[in-house]
RNA sequence: GUGGGCGUAGCUCAGCUGGUAGAGCACUCGGUUGUGGUCCGAGAUGUCGCGGGUUCGAGCCCCGUCGUUCACC
């Protein structure tokens, strides 16, 4: 048992350690309460998980919910949020939430391509991550990064600081610091010249954030996780990992961290257990933007505490749906008759009220509940699914479980039954 | 009744001076990992209204015919 920081209203106690390896169970509490870990937490960008209000949220079993300092500076801008009493207020959502830097979208929504977190080797190769004719929006210099607003074309500048004080005012109970976020596309220089930015606006984080933490007196402290980077290289990423896990400045440390980056998918745990056997034990360690089934069993016994990933939800919106056989598109044609649960394993919403040939109607005739019923049981599956690793690690039965799962789950599935 | 226009993929239409057909949408199927409800990719689809004729060759030219539409009586 181990506990950090919990003289700020924010900690993290391990509850249990697997036998061997990195994977553990824990608690992370915040002001607006607790998360079990490990636990996936779903993505509300804009302060809302789209197409789902956050009482489904809640009912579905999120613990907390993760949105995003690029966005809602963007729209509706930070004073708003700080008016409205923080984000989680905002949104009329009382559990913990997080909020991601903008260190990720400034680039990965301006540079000129679209940032890919993990990818299997053929869809390194195609060109389809490729720029294709789209404009640079984003300029990084040691200072920070220069960015076109992706809503209107206006010019805006993130640096650390400015990171830390929109995220302040954002005042979610977990923040991230300012990163560069590389792609597998750079070379080993740029990757390390991006690391050591990334480096050096961990510091000013810290930094900004101590004098913030200081100057709101009354606010709810909100505690703030370092990014390490570092690609696919063991020595950048065991150095990341040491250097922001032993780093202090202004007399305050990272309260946990983030894994960032370009990752190749097979790569992963391998990526994972580099950073999180240098990382300090004691404290939670978050995998940004990672979430596909397999990834998750991956990153659990490599000693993720939790993750975010919008692919649930995305993917939800367009059809696919998760099942403990595999994915499918329940907007088929096979299923228009096919009046059985999405997964009759289930126990979300969607599946306890509603059939496949429902959901394939709402999509073909593309009513909006289609992506609200879709996202709440693909939510509802990787949430549970997350929560059934825990109980598994606390039975010592993680192994098995992983085997089982990963015997059954095939990714293409979505035969109609009668 | 007379004159003109138009009949090409399920839909809306492109097809230059004749070389056996294309687009968009729809449809079928993939994909999407710190979210632009987007987007990307692949695929299937035609007796070119019908019947003759000219030509080595006709969706394109000629004749007839059917349908449709407009104008004028």
């Amino acid at each position: 048992m181990s506990k950090a920081n919990s003289d700020k209203g924010f900690s993290f106690a391990i509850n249990h350690a697997a036998d061997s390896g990195l994977a553990r169970v824990g608690t992370i509490s915040t002001p607006h309460g607790d998360i079990q870990t490990p636990a996936f937490i779903p993505v509300g960008t804009k302060a809302t998980v789209k197409t789902v209000l956050p009482e489904a949220m809640e009912n579905l079993g999120a613990q907390a919910l993760l949105s995003n300092a690029y966005h809602l500076y963007l729209q509706p801008g930070p004073d708003v949020l700080d008016e409205a009493g923080g984000l989680g207020s905002f949104m009329n959502w009382d559990k913990p939430t997080f909020t991601d830097s903008g260190g990720f979208q400034v680039l990965s929504l301006g540079v000129g391509f679209k940032k890919v977190l993990a990818m299997d080797a053929q869809t390194f190769r195609s060109d389809q991550v490729i720029a294709k004719n789209k404009e640079r929006l984003a300029h990084v210099d040691d200072e920070g990064v220069t960015f076109k607003s992706h809503l209107d074309g206006s010019m805006h500048r993130f640096t650390a600081e400015v990171s830390m004080q929109i995220q302040h005012k954002l005042g979610a109970d977990i923040m991230f610091a300012f990163d560069e976020c590389t792609t597998l596309h750079n070379t080993r220089p740029y990757q390390e010249l991006a690391m050591s930015r990334t480096y050096d606006w961990a510091i000013r984080c810290l930094d900004e954030h101590k004098r913030l933490t200081d100057s709101r007196v009354g606010k709810p402290y909100q505690a703030l996780f370092g990014v390490i980077q570092g690609a696919q290289y063991e020595d950048l990423r065991k150095k990341a990992a040491s250097d922001l896990g032993t780093m202090s400045s202004s007399g305050v440390e990272f309260d946990g961290f983030g894994i960032g980056g370009a990752l190749d998918k097979d790569s992963l745990g391998t990526i994972v257990g580099w950073v999180n056997s240098t990382l300090p034990q004691e404290k939670p360690k978050h995998l940004l933007g990672i979430g596909a089934p397999e990834d998750l069993f991956v990153g659990v016994e490599n000693g993720v505490d939790t993750f975010d990933c919008v692919l649930a939800s995305r993917i939800a919106r367009t059809s696919a749906v998760y099942t403990m056989e595999g994915r499918f598109n329940v907007s088929n044609k096979p299923f228009i008759r096919d009046f059985n649960p999405i997964d009759d394993e289930c126990d979300c919403y969607t599946c306890a009220n509603y059939s496949r040939a429902y959901l394939c109607h709402l999509f073909r005739a593309k009513e909006m509940v289609a992506g609200t019923l879709a996202t709440i049981h693909n939510e509802r599956f990787i949430v549970r699914l997350v929560d059934q690793m825990r109980q598994a690690l606390i039975d010592g039965t993680f192994q098995d479980m992983k085997k089982e799962f990963m015997g059954r789950y095939k990714h293409k599935s979505g035969q109609a039954r009668d």
